[in-house]
RNA sequence: GAGCCAUUAGCUCAGCAGGUAGAGCACCGGACUUUUAAUCCGGGUGUCCGGGGUUCGAAUCCCCGAUGGCUCACCA
């Protein structure tokens, strides 16, 4: 390994003299007190008592006898104290370190003539030489290349990017405490699948050596849980990584965490009220608030949230009601109107659709639940009895993004085969994402399939929203990135 | 996939009527025993993203490419 350059030097120059003074730069196991939080939060009563702590040198401000540093651990900061009348020897040492390295300290707590909580370090021992220097320290690291690619400096430098990870693991226990206690059983569905299947999306496609068997990386969960409820297993949640190859963006990462549940007895007016409820204690028990600042926006998440269909929504915000136009080229027609470009093969279903994310979706800013999706983009919701052009459907959108989608599942293995032959003749017609014929579930639907609520939520969208984040990068520790050429 | 923008020191950035590169932090040397973006004195450490071209001369202008960001497309 050669130094890159002057700074990198500097450093191997450094663990260089360590070695020939026999001190072992990367130290081993180390028995902590307490951690920066802990003294912090405990402050008046351990005045004067000896802790030990460790973590990472983050600043130093050398006084000549004297030295000031900042250690930094996983819950915080904390000031050092460095006299050479109380290190003797060992106070030379620190001429040997540098910003990033990190220390095991023995010391005891006070605080400074400006007030600050401080440990006077009576001993030290050094745990690992860093020999890469730290982004700035004041403007820490803003490259979000960079940030995504060595998150970990992200992590160390940005305060707020750590505290977002650490906001994402509480959303997602949450999340399990609120199933769990509603009776939901976690469960385990494969990622590798023959048939991919329960969205509509390209897969990825991989390969088994054994099984002589090409598989797909899963795009949903759904036709897996769904075989629980017919094995009986009447409340089921998964929460786990699917796989969708297509385009990046700032709300699409190629690989990206769902939650899916099923309720049997249930139906999507179940559904609605447990995500309300769902959301209510995940901000309750993680915020402690029932209103986040999204990008600048206020929103208000407690419940309930307002319902209304999709024909409502586009009568509200187009005056176009499409309730009353039923045949599919009056509808292109009243489509092409307002000004939705539309596909000339499309069916009304389809062009309903269309015409509701173009014109509607963009006024969602405030939860709102969206009931009755066409059956044309609804290949695995019951019909409505009221309408068959309708399903018993609905998604959650929360600033102006789809949150959750859910529907009261369609349990009848013959409707579920027309729903197929319709997706697989689209596929036909070179519909990549439409689904193929999966028979395996078939035969599992005609074995018999309680009526079931079922709902999908896109957890890395609700934490973008929870946290703040203005990409789906910034809640996902390594977004995929393509790999650096150097 | 398309358009726009960006890429300069380890990091954050300036420099662009074309004249051969700067600041702050970091780093190196020195002073300093309660500082905290410590301070003071001295030091600029570089493949100006890469490759071509125009020009006496290119970080700057042109072309091609790489990577990223945003927007759009895609994502029911």
């Amino acid at each position: 390994m050669e130094p890159e350059n002057e700074l990198i030097a500097a450093r191997w120059q450094k663990l260089q003299e360590l070695y020939r003074r026999g001190i072992d730069p990367y130290g081993g196991r180390f028995e902590r007190t307490h951690t920066t939080a802990d003294i912090h939060g405990n402050y008046p009563a351990l005045e004067g008592e000896r802790v030990s702590l460790a973590g990472r040198l983050m600043a130093l401000r050398e006084h000549g006898k004297a030295t000031f540093a900042d250690l930094q651990d996983g819950e915080g900061k904390i000031q050092l104290y460095f006299r050479v009348d109380k290190l003797g020897e060992q106070y030379e040492l620190l001429k040997l370190l540098d910003l990033g390295d990190i220390l095991g300290v023995v010391g005891k707590v006070f605080r400074t003539r400006r007030g600050e909580v401080s440990i006077e370090v009576e001993s030290f021992v050094l745990l690992c030489k860093s020999l890469r220097p730290l982004p700035e320290k004041w403007h820490g690291l803003k490259d979000t290349d960079l940030r995504y690619r060595q998150r970990y400096l992200d992590l160390i430098v940005n305060p707020e990017s750590r505290l977002r990870f650490i906001l994402r693991a509480k959303i997602l226990r949450a999340v399990r405490q609120f199933l769990d206690s509603k009776g939901f059983l976690e469960v385990e569905t494969p990622s590798m699948q023959v048939i991919p299947g329960g969205a509509a999306a390209r897969p990825f496609v991989t390969y088994h050596n054994a099984l002589d068997l090409q598989l797909y990386l899963r795009i949903a969960p759904e036709l897996h849980l769904k075989r629980l409820l017919v094995g009986g297993l009447e409340k089921v949640y998964e929460m786990g990584r699917v796989f969708r190859n297509e385009g990046i963006s700032t709300k699409h990462n190629p690989e990206f965490t769902m939650l899916e549940l099923y309720q049997a007895y249930a139906d999507y007016t179940d559904m609605m009220a447990l995500l309300e409820e769902m959301v209510d204690f995940i901000i309750r028990e993680v915020l402690g608030r029932p209103t986040v600042v999204y990008q600048g926006t206020e929103i208000n998440l407690a419940p309930p949230w307002p319902r209304l269909t999709m024909l409502e929504a586009i009568k509200k915000y187009t005056g176009a009601d499409f309730g009353l136009i039923r045949d599919p080229q009056e509808a292109k027609r009243a489509a092409a109107d307002l000004g939705v470009e539309i596909g000339e093969d499309w069916e009304w279903g389809k062009v309903v659709n269309e015409v509701f994310e173009v014109l509607v979706e963009p006024h969602l800013v405030q939860p709102t639940f969206i009931l009755d999706y066409p059956v044309a983009v609804s290949p695995l919701a019951k019909r409505k009895k009221e309408d068959p052009e309708l399903t018993y459907r609905f998604e959650a959108f929360i600033a102006c993004r789809e949150i959750a989608n859910a529907f009261s599942e369609l349990n009848d293995p013959v409707d579920q085969r027309r729903r197929f032959e319709a997706q697989v003749a689209a596929r036909t017609r070179g519909n990549e994402e439409a689904h193929m014929m999966d028979e395996d579930f078939l035969r599992a639907l005609e074995h018999g399939m309680p009526p079931a609520g079922g709902m999908g939520i896109g957890i890395d969208r609700l934490v973008m929203i929870l946290t703040d984040a203005p990409s789906i990068r910034d809640v996902i520790l390594f977004p995929t990135m393509r790999p650096r050429g150097d």
